[in-house]
DNA sequence: CCTACCGATCGGTAGG
DNA sequence: CCTACCGATCGGTAGG
């Protein structure tokens, strides 16, 4: 709502099909008609579709990108991954439907742009392996599968754009956390030894506060946490 | 590999490209170029594109739920969710490029195949909500929200198909163990009490067995936490 | 942003 | 399984 530009608007609207329809089964026309204006008046604003698709892609490429280049760099591998999930889901839930593209989409753009976005994707990826590495070497994780973990965790979270509505009330930090705490302690409720690993107790009793069904998030939240 | 009918050639083949293009950019001609024909041959076979895309997603979609339901009843909730988790993890491994089309191209069926799609897939995850709800009322799991870990936890096994390879020499349900084990467990080391929960022992050992990366899997692994 | 229009390609049919 | 072909629609351009 509220777009600065004509061409922003013009994305959105893009976004909002693509998402709902595909890429290649999304028309010009369909476009121009949700637009109001005829198919050729499109190409005043854009060169050619392609176009769309790549300013829905990249920027939240970019946008992931950075995210995890700002993390503090003095952190824990639990820490690390934890903020590093934050960042990720914040950002895919503040445009679900633009994410929803940026993930089922990204192979119609042509190259060079697709291999280019394949490779940011193999980076941002390895970012994620090296915290679970790190976690591993720290004694923080157990020793699983890298890879397949570092995987399904992001295939994971990469769920939330499919059911995350802003009108919900959810929070997507609040979301972010309560994945992480499924990831790192497990669905199981077995009893942890009293011998909680450094300096965690305090970010877990929040995490636990966070827990519950949706209904209960105004109340306590997690915002309790880090104070 | 050795079609049964030429009909089954064909949609194996229009399955790879569905999988590689997406439904709607794979054309009639390309498929039918792909598999050695005149595009209007193709019609000697199927009625139309669609019952291509019918034909990959329904029977897998079958299998998936025949697979739930022939399940042992008499399991803890934390069996029973392994065992849905090797059901399905077999399964989608089974065709990773079937599995990809179901879970991507799905939409591009016409009403009402969409919808009961739909509702098949809607009563699917309710099953596995079943089983996360009764583990928490028994206690095995923690007091979780149903919804977002059952979607979470669909979504991390439903990247399997992504990187899969039959020929990597995996197993299915080592791969559906070890993710079973992530999920149920996490990723965290932290000790767990001596008192393990009634008769998960023997299973818990076993899950461990399957634990540790490729290579190393019949060494040391993870099992040196528990004693 | 419009009218008018382009060559290419789409899914599919007729008839053998 | 082929040749021949269909009406519809595609992304995009010319010119205003």
């Amino acid at each position: 709502m509220a777009p600065k530009s004509r061409k922003a608007a013009l994305e959105q609207q893009a976004t909002s099909l693509f998402r709902d329809k595909g890429y290649a089964a999304t028309s010009m026309r369909d476009l121009a008609t949700h637009f109001g204006v005829e198919a050729a008046s499109l190409y005043s604003h854009i060169r050619n579709k392609e176009e769309l698709l790549y300013n829905i892609c990249f920027p939240l490429a970019q946008d992931l990108f950075s995210g995890l280049e700002n993390l503090p760099k003095d952190l824990s591998a639990t820490e690390r991954l934890l903020q590093a999930l934050i960042s990720h889901v914040t950002l895919i839930t503040r445009s679900p439907d633009q994410s929803i593209v940026f993930l089922q989409e990204y192979r119609h753009l042509s190259e060079p742009a697709r291999t280019e976005f394949l490779n940011m994707r193999k980076a941002y990826e390895q970012k994620f392996k090296l915290i679970i590495r790190q976690g591993i070497r720290s004694g923080e994780f157990r020793k699983i599968d890298e890879k397949i973990t570092t995987l399904a965790l992001l295939s994971a979270v990469n769920s939330t754009p499919y059911w995350f509505r802003k009108e919900s009330g959810l929070e997507a930090s609040w979301v972010a956390t309560l994945l992480s705490d499924i990831l790192i302690h497990g669905l199981s409720n077995k009893t942890k030894s009293l011998q909680e690993s450094e300096g965690q107790v305090r970010r877990k009793v929040a995490l636990r506060k966070g827990v519950g069904k949706v209904e209960k998030i105004t109340k306590t939240k997690t915002s309790t946490k880090t104070k």
